[in-house]
DNA sequence: CACAGTTGGCTAGAAGCATTAGCTTTTTGG
DNA sequence: CCAAAAAGCTAATGCTTCTAGCCAACTGTG
């Protein structure tokens, strides 16, 4: 019998695939080793049962959430960065709902690449920020605030949590516009 | 052998308080079943397999969530509401996390308190902003941008995705303050 | 009070999942 | 070319949800 060529990699690159088309929630071990033709334990060769399999998809995931932030915001500053970093974002989303759901598991603090792809993530909105003249406190404050409007809102969206889907474009549009106005006139922290 | 006494209401009530100590996540029908010290299969007499369980806690604590926010928002207007209303919100979730997950359900259509509960739930939210003077196309958004900051912030605060749990209040107030700044100054919807 | 009928609990058992143990075959490296 | 490591396999355990079917305990109506 020939092998299957699997790698750690590999398997969490077909994890996540699958993540995407059924649900994160929905991803078992016997869908992806079903998918590459192989029998469940055999993936435990590659990667360390089912919360090591979701922990690699989320640091792939991160990794690429991360450059997609980083792209959008090349280039560009202020409201024009906020826009793109935040189309960027949801973009990312969408396009990759599963991925983006194992987004939200911590970092493994034994894996440099993961904590270093979670930190390029924040970092990019965090310049975003920076360039509205944001420092210190006030900028930590302005990332989280963003970071919550932004996962919120496609936390939401995604799970059908706004009902009827009216205008959800028009919607995200105004929340981003929203955040611009409060960046410009950020108030003093008490 | 004397009777449980187990009502489907009961039944809700203790997964519920399970969930808030275990995490919705790890919340099993097994687990229920032995804080009642009966079998698994009997609670199907009461409901519908572990869906309809965490149905019945998402309309449980939609509802509950529904009244904490009206609370707060009885009697104040503007700023001072805004406040009361997020400080509910957060204060809910952190009390009871498990029913908070839950509410993130979608209501069954044909079970029209949860659907009630719900409406209640953004009617306080929307009520708020009302009092900012927005209406129309533009409450909606704002309703739709402040339940997107909040749900954002106490997920990621919950789950530890902010590092350092550093001056998480005050973040929390600054993004209060944020969106009041947002909220008098609200941009056009070109 | 008696005695149906309904209800609420039970045991047994299926199917799907993650996981471990141990075996065999393929690949690789000296 | 052959030993060692790696990659796959089967078998088996334990946990889960869920269905089926049984029996005891309540209920209410004559």
């Amino acid at each position: 019998m020939p092998r299957a060529g699997l790698t750690p990699t590999v398997v969490a690159e077909r994890g996540a695939s699958l993540a995407d088309e059924v649900g994160l929630d929905r991803l078992t071990l016997a869908l992806v080793a079903q998918a590459f033709g192989v029998a469940q334990p055999s993936l435990y060769k590659h990667v360390r049962g089912l919360d090591g399999l979701l922990q690699r998809i989320s640091a792939l995931a991160t990794a690429e959430l991360a450059t997609a932030l980083a792209d959008a915001a090349a280039g560009r500053a202020g409201a024009d960065a906020l826009h793109a970093v935040a189309a960027a974002y949801r973009g990312y989303a969408h396009a990759y709902p599963g991925r983006y759901a194992a987004t939200q598991r911590l970092p493994d603090p034994a894996d440099p690449a993961h904590l270093a792809a979670g930190e390029r993530a924040v970092g990019a909105i965090y310049a975003v920020l920076r360039g509205y003249g944001l420092e210190g406190d006030d900028a930590l404050d302005a990332t989280r605030a963003l970071r919550s409007a932004l996962h919120g809102f496609v936390v939401l969206e995604l799970a059908g949590g706004f009902g009827i889907p009216r205008d959800l474009d028009a919607s995200f549009d105004q929340l981003v516009a929203a955040h611009d106005v409060a960046f410009r006139a950020w108030p003093d922290r008490t």
